[in-house]
DNA sequence: AAGTGGACCTGCTAGC
DNA sequence: TGCTAGCAGGTCCACT
């Protein structure tokens, strides 16, 4: 579900209202993706800081240490001041003086995971082979260029990896790719720099523009308040297969790749 | 080394 | 109305 746009959107809604907060009690409720890694007691009594992002994670400042989340495809994150209880799908509670942060992940790819710090131990692996921030001055055209020659998948593939440019997922990928004129198919080794500086823009406009408006609600996506986004009412071609294209009145057609639907308009995307 | 496919898990929808 | 197949925003890991 959430990609960058929805994934920062959550941040900003609960990160200055529970920082500084002291832990009070911590639940876990199922399996998540990945153990915590500790024991919930001794995260009890500490204070949270700052919370950042990187990519899809979140990392949550504690006085040792900090939990990295990452709310998979079906996660969200709520902040509230009171502790309900538990629903099915509430798989984790961190109960502070502020108020309640709450992971609802029904499909439980999500994960909360207790790291020594941002750069060391779990978090480091997990963090460490994320490419660049969208919105990092290093990325421009020469950077996501060079990145591509290295490589010789279809260039919607590459850019899900993550490891070129990090928070464009599978909504924001083709969105990105259709802003910026390029067929999903070509081989990313074939992508010439002016096309390669067009998607670039492409990626970082797309991701901005959806922060601004909180992301996409597909499906029941709500940030920490419980408010919808309203991104997806602008998806020019995602979720639109067999609809006309608002540019050219083309078709909209759906193929995959690698596994993923992949959403485009033949007519204003080329080889 | 890089590319591909499977795995994880549950809920919803379209179609019969 | 009820069942089933197919699909869903992510990404790690094993295998070729």
């Amino acid at each position: 579900m959430p990609e960058l746009p929805e994934v920062e959107v959550t941040r900003q809604s609960f990160s200055d209202r529970i920082r500084g907060a002291r832990v009070t009690a911590v639940r876990v409720g199922k399996p998540l993706r990945w153990g915590l890694g500790c024991e919930p007691a001794s995260i009890v009594a500490q204070t949270v800081g700052d919370v950042t992002r990187r990519g899809k994670y979140l990392w949550l400042e504690l006085d040792r240490g900090g939990l990295l989340m990452h709310l998979g495809m079906s996660g969200s994150l709520a902040f509230s001041a009171t502790t309900d209880a538990p629903g099915p799908h509430d798989h984790f509670d961190l109960v502070t003086a502020n108020g309640t942060l709450r992971l609802t992940d029904p499909r439980r790819f999500g994960a909360v995971v207790w790291s020594p710090s941002a750069d060391s131990g779990v978090a480091a692996k997990l963090l460490g082979r994320l490419g660049l921030e969208p919105f990092d001055a290093r990325f421009d055209g020469a950077h996501l260029h060079a990145a591509l020659k290295r490589r010789r998948v279809a260039v919607k593939t590459a850019l899900l990896g993550g490891d070129i440019v990090v928070g464009a997922g599978n909504i924001y990928a083709c969105e990105a790719l259709f802003e910026a004129g390029i067929d999903p198919r070509v081989r990313s080794d074939r992508i010439s720099r002016p096309r390669a500086e067009r998607l670039a823009v492409a990626i970082r406009t797309t991701l901005a523009r959806a922060v601004q408006l909180g992301g996409s609600t597909l499906r029941n996506f709500r940030d920490s308040h419980g408010a919808a986004g309203a991104f997806q009412a602008q998806a020019r071609v995602y979720g639109r297969a067999g609809a006309a294209c608002a540019r050219c009145g083309g078709t909209i057609r759906r193929i995959v790749q690698g596994g993923r639907a992949t959403f485009f308009c033949a007519g204003c995307q080329k080889r």
